[in-house]
RNA sequence: CGCGGAGUGGAGCAGUUCGGUAGCUCGUCGGGCUCAUAACCCGAAGGUCGUUGGUUCAAAUCCAGCCUCCGCAACCA
């Protein structure tokens, strides 16, 4: 076998709803590690792919009346858009509706259900619906679903289990004799501490919905989650198929870049799967961080955070996104998105000092020399601590590279631009050029400025390759002295090298317009959306009868008190006269108003809506409001101009 | 005592594993330069590292307590 092989992957992306920059951020990060690795010279297998069963997919589709398959075909076409737009070299794309998947799958299903490994039981819990999980009594909470505090209902049904409860030690043990598995180290512990706590056996399959890969010798069941989506890292490989060629060549894995919020499935459940496999492991999961927007709270339209990530591309270009994420954020914490750090980092880092210096080097060898260097070179000691920076940059940048901080190996990299901007100030290249007699030290100083510019050329290749092409293009420098091997060696410019100043590699963005322009193209995307299709159903929302909606009794009603829920944030609770008699109403609109400004207006309630328990308050009806964006931005709808009891029809 | 994360110059962050002169980017102020995308380079001001106590020759870092902020849940009917 092949031991100079390196296989990465990302998730399996779920596609029920479009793909945004949070996804490609993880999807970034692999790329640039998988395009290092290949310029390392390993032989690389990058996979990413899309998970596309499950009741939550059947769902939506419903909504939107088409079927899974349809759904899901249309979203991972954007999903394959996004990665093509954002350069993403990925080597295969799994979708777990893939038939060799499929079967792939059923195998492993099979084999260990032979093994014992995967037995018949009956699941016997409390079970809530939306979430899709089963609950035991004490887990329960005011006999509510811990997760959503909805109702459960007591359900027996048949299931397949996997014996993850036999896996403890042998986990605890894995994480002890590899102490590097599970990155970064603090979420170790977590996964240490719930390991103590006690691993229960493990649901793998459902009845409560079809849209699944279907248990062969039992067709009433189909596969969860688990066992169809940890397992695309082997199937895709052709494990279990007629032909695992590259199973046998690439895994185990070399790591599996994940969120951190599926770090547990990655460090838990998929190892002892391949356990009870007798597969070997991968050797690392990395759970990244997330990506937060605007002042730490999720994306808000509202606030005019334009994060839709092809716009972003069309109007900075793919490299300033990739080196955005890649810089800002480092790896493995959360990081906020904003267009402000954005367009900062492209003014700064990107405008200013990089591209600036390929610009000023260039420029000058052609205005002193035409396009190529003269020959000779008088070299000087200040030259030195240039040249001994940027040939020990390369074992920098892969020392942080080889523990996934990429983040400080672009750091490191800006270094030596800093370096080599400050050398043009040091060595006063324009005025050497006022008297013919220094040509020679002129020639070595601009020569030294494009072999640094040569190697920043190849070390910046993972993280930006198409501004690593252009600035090659520009300095003449031939692809054999671009090669990674070659970003420590000093000299390798030719002197017949055609050096020439190109087009602006990244253009000064006006930070004030630019935001500005920002915010019009998100509302005039709004208003388009809301103009076009205006007899349509809005994208994602099944139409619904005359009929359904004359089941709601909404009224108008007066609040004749209000105030905030005991030891509750979000929550206020109403007195409201609809007409017929008060009622008592719970809204969580705490941070939205006061409750005394509400005192005396007219709002509009749904009075026959089932009552529910909250926080301890009995709440009969819903008080309607209208919502922008994300729950940022609520008003309630006020009918102070209807008498109270007027029914809203 | 719900789980988790975070408090470091004006802003955003690194440093905390393994204690040893407080670091980076942006901003501000002053200076230099004119090759370059009004970019670049140098200098300065500005921090009792949330707080209290402990360990230590020495604490941003280790230990204990407390305060504050954020996410999730409890609680968006």
């Amino acid at each position: 076998m092949n031991k100079n092989t390196f296989y990465i992957t990302t998730p399996i992306y779920y596609p029920s709803g479009n793909a945004h920059i949070g996804h490609g951020y993880c999807t970034i990060a692999t790329d640039a590690m998988a395009r290092y690795k290949r310029l390392q010279g390993y032989d690389v297998m990058f996979l990413t792919g899309t998970d596309e069963h499950g009741q939550k997919i059947e769902i939506t589709a419903a909504k939107h009346n088409v079927s899974p398959k349809e759904y899901v075909d249309k979203i991972v076409n954007q999903f394959k858009e996004l990665w093509n737009l954002l350069n993403i070299s990925n080597d295969k794309f799994i979708r777990t509706t893939d038939e060799y998947h499929k079967k792939a799958v059923q195998k492993i299903f099979n084999v260990l259900y032979e093994k014992g490994e995967i037995y018949k039981g009956k699941y016997e819990g409390w079970y809530c619906t939306p979430c899709e999980s089963f609950w035991t009594d004490n887990q329960l909470k005011d006999k509510k679903c811990p997760d959503c505090g909805r109702e459960v209902k007591w359900t027996e049904e048949e299931a397949y289990f996997f014996k993850l409860s036999n896996y403890s030690d042998k986990l605890l043990r894995l994480y002890e004799e590899h102490p590097d598995f599970i990155q970064p180290e603090s979420r170790k512990h977590e996964m240490i501490n719930f390991i103590k706590s006690g691993l229960n056996d493990l649901c793998v399959t459902r009845t409560g919905f079809k849209w699944g890969i279907p248990v062969t010798f039992d067709s009433n069941h189909v596969v969860y989650v688990w066992l169809d989506a940890l397992t695309n890292y082997i199937t895709a490989m052709g494990f279990g198929s007629d032909n695992d060629s590259d199973y046998k060549k690439y895994w185990p894995a070399d790591v599996h870049f994940v969120g951190k919020e599926i770090i547990r499935f990655h460090t838990i459940i998929w190892p002892a799967i391949l356990m009870a496999l007798d597969l070997p492991l991968p050797k690392q999961i990395y759970g990244h961080g997330w990506l937060l927007f605007g002042d730490g709270t999720k994306m808000s339209k509202s606030k005019g955070n334009v994060v839709d990530p092809a716009i972003l591309c069309k109007r900075y270009g793919v490299d300033a996104i990739r080196y955005f994420l890649l810089r800002e954020i480092p790896f493995g914490s959360d990081g906020h998105f904003t267009n402000e750090a954005l367009i900062n980092r492209i003014n700064f880092d990107l405008a200013n000092d990089l591209g600036n210096l390929v610009s000023r080097t260039t420029a000058m060898v052609q205005k002193y020399f035409g396009d190529t260097i003269p020959k000779t070179h008088e070299s000087a000691d200040i030259d030195l601590s240039l040249i001994e920076e940027a040939c020990q940059l390369k074992q920098k940048v892969e020392k942080h590279m080889d523990s996934f901080q990429f983040s400080n190996a672009l750091s490191d990299i800006w270094k030596l631009i800093s370096r080599a901007n400050k050398y043009i100030d040091e060595t006063t290249p324009w005025i050497l050029a006022k008297n013919k007699e220094q040509y020679s030290r002129l020639a070595c100083v601009l020569y030294n400025l494009c072999e640094s510019l040569r190697i920043v050329s190849i070390l910046i290749k993972p993280f930006m390759p198409e501004t690593s092409c252009k600035i090659q293009d520009q300095l003449g420098a031939s692809n054999n002295i671009c090669s990674w091997a070659k970003s420590n060696i000093w000299g390798l410019l030719p002197c017949h090298a055609n050096i020439k100043k190109g087009e602006t590699l990244f253009p000064r963005i006006d930070i004030n317009k630019e935001i500005e322009e920002l915010n019009n193209l998100l509302s005039s995307n709004s208003n388009k959306s809301e103009t076009q299709d205006k007899n349509k159903n809005i994208e994602g929302i099944a139409q619904v009868s005359i009929d359904d909606f004359s089941k709601l009794d909404i009224r108008v009603a007066k609040v004749k008190h209000c105030e905030a829920v005991k030891r509750s944030k979000k929550l206020l609770k109403f007195l409201l006269d609809d007409g017929s008699g008060e009622r008592t109403v719970v809204s969580g609109i705490a941070k939205f108003y006061q409750p005394e400004e509400l005192i005396g207006k007219n709002v509009m309630v749904i009075t026959n809506l089932k009552p529910v328990v909250l926080c301890g308050v009995e709440s009969c009806g819903m008080i309607l409001s209208a919502v922008y964006g994300d729950d940022e931005d609520l008003k309630l709808l006020f009918a102070n101009d209807s008498p109270v009891g007027s029914k809203i029809c």
